[in-house]
DNA sequence: AACCGGATATGATGCTCGTCATATTTGTGA
DNA sequence: TCACAAATATGACGAGCATCATATCCGGTT
């Protein structure tokens, strides 16, 4: 059997993926190096190019898993909440406070956007395919969702949210960052667009 | 005269934080050094603290100019049109294919912005400040300044701006680019919030 | 119980970083 | 024209970087 070693190499590199994906939220693309991500895996950094074969692979790995999570995470906010209703809990939970502080575990748009023209093309293109994502699954919780209009809604929405968040975590003043959220929340919420 | 030695000291000092104030929105915060910094501005490495305290001090001095350009740069083109169209000249300037193309002449929020969190608080303080000074500028533009409702109107419009300009630069599709750009001029200006 | 091969560790390469002490150049007043 | 002081250059420091060649370890098969 080829199996466990396999999957005992995979579990590493998916250790390492996951370690990395918190680890760059929190430090930027180029804030944190290959071996303090090792070490942080339980590792030592000699071993990572048997797992990647550059650190730009590691980053579109990167870029791909922590979208998908944040996608997924959205996604099962909105289908939880009662019909009808599934805009303004996404919302609610990516305008909150806790989003705010948890820069390491949430959207990894708002915590390495301006960073993302920069990066390897490997990188923007994984980053893309979950940004779509992203706009589709706002657009889904309208009900006119495929009628004229409604896709252009939905990327005004996700540019709102986007730009509240990344504005309120980049201020030092807590009294503005709160009024971003909370401006941005009001005019989004399903009430009046 | 001490004049003219100190007004040459100052002309470098000057036009280091302008060549920094350039390179720091093309390769990020942590994306240059010292060494290429002082080389584009003519100089060596070595004389940067005969300028400088440290390079976070050249930071901060590079958040607060590239900041107050920008901020200028937009009050003259919301002052140079037509009465009552201040905002719309605003934001299609903001919005526009060039500003999205020029990242190292453009907004340094929508440059740096998910690079704040990670800075030094002088420079969090100096970013602030001008982000301030965008808000104020942007609710200026509406005849309801000061009214209730204003104030949030213009923090969600300064969100909508930042997070389109991020987003059509992050992303490797050019025609998601510009319809993000498009979709959130069209859903700012004034016709209809 | 001994071994084999995949997984990880050790250690070294050449490079770049921020910072600073010291030398050299340069412009200006006598 | 000379000399002084301000401005800039040279060169070095220790640390950290990505990458790779080689050595060691350890789990599973015979």
């Amino acid at each position: 059997m080829k199996r466990p070693a396999q999957s005992r190499k995979e579990a590493t590199h998916e250790r390492i993926v996951d370690v990395a994906s918190r680890a760059i939220r929190r430090s930027g693309y180029q804030g944190i190096g290959v071996a303090d991500l090792m070490k942080e895996a339980g590792l030592t950094h000699g071993g990572f190019y048997a797992h990647f074969e550059s650190r730009d692979a590691l980053l579109a790995e990167v870029a791909d898993r922590a979208g998908a999570e944040s996608v997924a995470t959205l996604e099962r906010i909105a289908a939880g909440a009662p019909r009808g209703r599934g805009l303004e809990a996404l919302l609610r939970a990516y305008l909150s406070k806790p989003h705010e502080k948890a820069v390491e575990t949430g959207c990894p748009v708002a915590a390495l956007g301006s960073e993302m023209p920069r990066q390897a093309p490997e990188v923007r293109r994984a980053a893309t395919r979950r940004i779509k994502e992203l706009i589709d699954l706002v657009g889904r919780q309208s009900p006119d969702w495929g009628e004229p209009g409604a896709h252009e809604r939905a990327l005004v929405t996700v540019a709102t949210m986007l730009g509240a968040l990344v504005l309120s975590r980049a201020v030092d003043d807590p009294r503005l960052s709160d009024s971003l959220r909370e401006a941005a929340l009001k005019s989004l919420s399903p009430a009046r667009g």
